[in-house]
DNA sequence: CTTGACTTTGGAGTGCGGTCACAGGTTTAG
DNA sequence: CTAAACCTGTGACCGCACTCCAAAGTCAAG
């Protein structure tokens, strides 16, 4: 299958596909005689792992160190477990952030004039 | 004042000095008779507002919006605090967004091998 | 007078994950 | 045979908010 069909097939651009090959994701696959790229059917289930990945959180970068894993035939599991525990304590400290945030937009609102306004003779 | 001592009374860099000013969010200041920039001592409340709203999750662009309207001579409070609303509804979004993520990605741990992991014969 | 710390400008680089444009070659349906 | 739809590589561009660079000019202390 061609470039364009294997994007379609997992929902991404024909760009996308050739982005994470040069981003080292995707091996380059067998050429026809003309040049373009004959993906195996197999090639569709790489792309739909990085894009589950993605969907969790995990940038290009660690994708790209969990798929080294499984190409040496060993389960990704551990070091996935590892990235997926190190992500939840950064949604942690982000919704944690968030929180405190929102209620400090909420306190300014509440306010007649918050303390961000006064323009008085600036 | 000269930029290198406005910006370390505001607890920036000089270049960010600059960058505002670039971007439109500072007027660009008189300059001595050998080109340098000499701020008056206000200037720094402007980029201290500017801080505060950065810390407040507003990007450059809303504050130089709310500046817009600060420089009229207006109080930016009503604009301010529609856009902190609306803030305020978008950290809600993102907030849920991240607890649904925090709760997939928890249950994946909790998996003995989860379904990403599979490296079956691919 | 020299040294070093400042200043100026314009432009380029950072990270992230793509996306698009270009100019030309290939394949396929009608 | 032709037109449309594909494909190729290279490289630029997007937004965001800086940050840094070089080369040259200025200023203050010793």
């Amino acid at each position: 299958m061609r470039v364009a069909e294997l994007a379609r097939q997992v929902g991404v651009r024909p760009d996308t596909v050739r982005y994470y090959e040069r981003a080292g994701l995707l091996a380059p696959p067998p050429r026809t005689s003309s040049g373009y790229r004959q993906y195996p059917s197999s090639a569709a289930d790489r792309i739909l792992f990085i894009r589950d990945c993605q969907r969790l959180g995990l940038t290009l970068r660690e994708i790209s160190s969990l798929l080294e894993v499984r190409d040496t035939g060993e389960c990704p599991c551990e070091p996935a477990e590892q990235l997926l525990r190190r992500h939840i304590a950064e949604i942690d400290a982000e919704m944690e952030r968030l929180a405190r945030l929102r209620s400090d937009l909420v306190d300014m609102v509440g306010t007649d004039c918050s303390p961000l306004c006064p323009p008085e003779g600036r």
